[in-house]
DNA sequence: GTCCTTGCAAAAGGTTTGCACCAGG
DNA sequence: CCTGGTGCAAACCTTTTGCAAGGAC
């Protein structure tokens, strides 16, 4: 975690911007929560419990900042909201997820399950392929079994009804 | 196109739902312009031309009812609007969209791409796929040739800056 | 009359922006 | 100093909602 942080100020020093104190704050709780999938409003709630001066538009303007960088990717489930996505170490591109439309929660697939689906876009519909978003809706695990469950304990904050 | 009209009106019906002459106008303004991914306000737009005196929120209800109905899908690609994208006849799930990061249009992949990357994801990760959604970000053809292009004529209404 | 649907205006989010201020080179 | 970064509040935009009125059966 430590080493990832060093490699996120690098990225930032390399295009001249600075690892300020809120926006080491804001990577942390990114790191912290790598799988949650947070909105710029839940990123926001957390980054105030280790630096509560902070302002939301800071969040927002160090959210999209590290968007640029491709540091994260701004993802979005239809949900109304943008959420907040880490890349892996290294990745080139976004990870897929499983929306579960019974309980709402997200789940990640970091396989790269698109290579020769990327491959027959490029050579039969001539484009150049930089980055892609797939998500998959539909019914979880749990929710399989538990067949009437919606009292899941949702990674999504809230399902809009 | 007609039949298009009357097989709606039929999906409405089935769910006790009216076909008003604003939601006619609505799907009119959808069919006609199938390829273009309007957002709610373009759509509003569209429709006052046949139907001056409807209103915004008509609109958004409309297209909330079909979007339920799994006549369009809603999608997002990020810019901050919704728009709605008519299914295909007898299509069970969303298509696949090509967005240019140059240019901002946005052109269909029709083809199922996804058969056994789905078949996939359902076994291995045990999740019942009930629809899915794949975008590729990249450089369209006329971009990757006009190699400083963005004076397209975007499909895509305005690339936020 | 009853229920569905609509238009208008207001409200409700989420996100962005203007501006004064602060801190580090 | 000068610049980049911040906090606050206001502004902005899209989308939703409350409500009275209109229409079909």
């Amino acid at each position: 975690m430590k080493e990832r942080m060093d490699q996120i100020k690098k990225e930032l020093h390399a295009q001249s911007y600075k690892l300020t104190p809120q926006r080491e704050a804001t990577v942390e709780v990114l790191l912290e929560n790598e799988e949650d999938h947070l909105s710029a409003e839940d990123v926001y709630l957390l980054v105030k419990e280790k630096a509560p001066e902070i302002g939301l538009a800071t969040v927002y303007r160090t959210l999209e900042l590290l968007n640029e960088l491709e540091i994260v990717d701004k993802i979005n489930f239809g949900d109304g909201v943008s959420r907040y996505d880490l890349r892996k170490e290294g990745a080139d591109h976004s990870h897929h997820h499983l929306v579960c439309i019974h309980c709402g929660s997200v789940s990640e697939i970091e396989e790269d399950l698109l290579g020769d689906v990327e491959k027959k876009v490029e050579r039969d519909w001539a484009f150049k392929i930089k980055d892609h978003r797939l998500t998959f809706h539909g019914v979880c695990v749990n929710c399989q079994t538990e067949h009437e469950a919606s009292d899941e304990a949702p990674t999504l904050k809230a399902a809009h009804p």
